[in-house]
DNA sequence: CTGTTAGCGCATTCAT
DNA sequence: ATGAATGCGCTAACAG
């Protein structure tokens, strides 16, 4: 019926009060008498009044709005995080926008622009690429002043706060755990793009090796996109070229996935001939056969800390706030995949 | 340095000219001449120029955003329509926001007034609750003109544009394949909620059933939240009551997993003993083992027609717009867990 | 081709 | 406890 839009000024009139009185009321301002509140309250519901944020916003000069930004959203890692972020954002009337970079860095500028046209009240991010060159878009943000944190897929080139797992200890631990399953002879999967968490999770892999006096042959190393193809490439070519190999650990669980598939393909037995450990812990890891080991990232908790990190840079009040740095534990998920002894 | 935002008056002063002109300028408004277009947009590149989309939502009355609200955004299928969307959207100059109703209504009234605040241009959403009572607030979306579009779990008791698979069919098939393996006593998981795409789907079964003289059997259909764990209770239930059965067809690719655990769990043989097929083609189909026979429901393509929908209504004069509806046809793709007979 | 004017809906400073 | 006045940044008549 009344298609109209109804404004605080409608509300304002059928009250015999101002707008300023209405807004006040509205918000709860506590100069406003609780007759009048409970008035305008009224008066709202029944004129079907709907508050237009984007008039708040653009006179606030604050949307009350997070852009996320995560390479794609159909993995149960991000998704996860996702939901971290809104459950403390929420609490705090902040709403959650949330954009796909898709993997391209072309991608991540548009969505930083439309984020930043949109005025959000910042931005967090999980980063698409690994060079200097592919930041130079973050700049624009920090230097408006947008608070800006990164998870994840993070670098310290761009001056600000981030949180990330202990890349380094989760893959130490998942190596840790096939050598004391007694392999000695274990690949390695990692990402052939130079993201951070990658080279930690290498680093993680080769000091265990090296704590436990086995060897490190870099021919067990194989670089890749970490996909599902990815894993099974790397495992034809760990097969066909006779390495020899008892394990494998991957940066990735879609490329373990890989790995499994192949090594069934060949016949050949998983764990006992072939342990295997992914990354991410990533629902289907649970539904493999055998039931996949993974390392927990615990994705909500990462984005919790984003966004309390995100909220400790809205509230402080100096202009340059020193980049803060949350580091989460991560955890072993052991499952058949690796289990070549009984406990 | 400038931490000043610039407007389009920032601009307009440094060239001499009005922020009129400006604004047509940077919108390519085809009535300003070439030479100052050039000017305008080097200078705005210059003073670092970041448009208000705010602002001019605000003046327009329309923000260029569509909102899209799924049950959860970690779905692979409801992740993967969300792409659909976008991709039609993006062409268009709009974009999309996400946002999760997370299975309760009370979450999605929430959302959905967040997403008015938010003045979106409409709503794409596939619904979260099956009673009447449960789209109440959508009647304030129609009512206030804004564009709303149903996908997958729709209903007929809101008038408005859907888009769907051909359900029925879908399960039709399903069924008719596990008949065609020489299945004749075939189990059905459903969602004890009366959602209309369950309801199709029982239908389809039903009929396949029927269309090849097969007794329909109540005691081999179980109703459920269509999750692994109610997939894991039916699978139980059947087999303790031992009630007779050879295959599952289920509406669920995590009900239909859950039942593939429990059959490993009892020596149960896939597909000789059991033959499986789910519902959705979740990625994880194609890694469990023996991989899942599924129903494609072309999830990115039904994202795409949802969005046309939302144009179709946006783009329409008259106010009341016949609803439609676009049906797209499912596909059965065939994996290990229901074929008995080599080919 | 460009300028003038006005206002989208709201929050806020300064009054009273 | 409330009102009056102003402007956030932009677009769109209307005018010329």
């Amino acid at each position: 019926m009344n298609s109209k839009k109804t404004t605080i000024h409608d509300i304002a009139e059928k009250l015999n009060i101002t707008a300023s009185t209405v807004s006040r009321a509205l918000n709860n301002n506590p100069r406003i008498s609780e007759a009048t509140k409970k008035a305008v309250l009224t008066m709202a519901k029944d004129l079907n009044y709907q508050p237009n944020n984007l008039a708040a916003a653009l006179r606030k000069g604050k949307s009350q709005l997070i852009g996320i930004i995560v390479p794609r959203i159909n993995r149960s890692f991000f998704s996860a995080v996702v939901r971290g972020v809104e459950e403390v954002a929420n609490q705090l009337n902040y709403r959650v926008v949330v954009s796909q970079s898709l993997e391209t860095v072309e991608n991540e500028i548009a969505v930083v622009n439309t984020l930043l046209n949109a005025r959000v009240d910042g931005i967090i991010v999980s980063l698409v690429g690994e060079k200097s060159t592919d930041y130079e878009h973050y700049e624009n943000v920090t230097k408006k002043g947008v608070p800006l944190v990164l998870f994840d897929r993070t670098t310290t080139e761009i001056g600000t706060s981030q949180v990330i797992i202990d890349d380094y200890l989760g893959a130490y631990m998942a190596t840790e755990h096939l050598i004391k399953q007694g392999c000695t002879k274990i690949a390695h999967f990692t990402h052939k793009k130079r993201f951070n968490i990658y080279n930690e999770r290498y680093r993680g892999y080769v000091e265990a090796l090296k704590n436990h006096n086995i060897p490190f042959n870099e021919s067990l190393v194989c670089e890749g996109n970490m996909q599902l193809e990815d894993g099974r490439n790397c495992t034809k070519r760990l097969l066909d070229t006779d390495n020899d190999f008892d394990a494998i650990f991957s940066s990735s669980d879609y490329a373990i996935m890989g790995a499994m598939q192949v090594l069934k393909e060949r016949n050949v037995k998983i764990p006992e001939e072939v342990a295997l450990v992914g990354f991410s812990n990533e629902p289907f890891t649970s539904f493999t056969d055998p039931p996949l080991t993974s390392v927990n990232q615990f994705p909500i908790e990462m984005g919790q800390a984003a966004a309390e990190l995100f909220f400790e840079m809205l509230n402080s009040t100096k202009k340059k706030l020193i980049p803060q740095k949350t580091v989460l534990q991560p955890e072993l998920i052991v499952r058949a995949s690796s289990l070549k002894l009984e406990h």
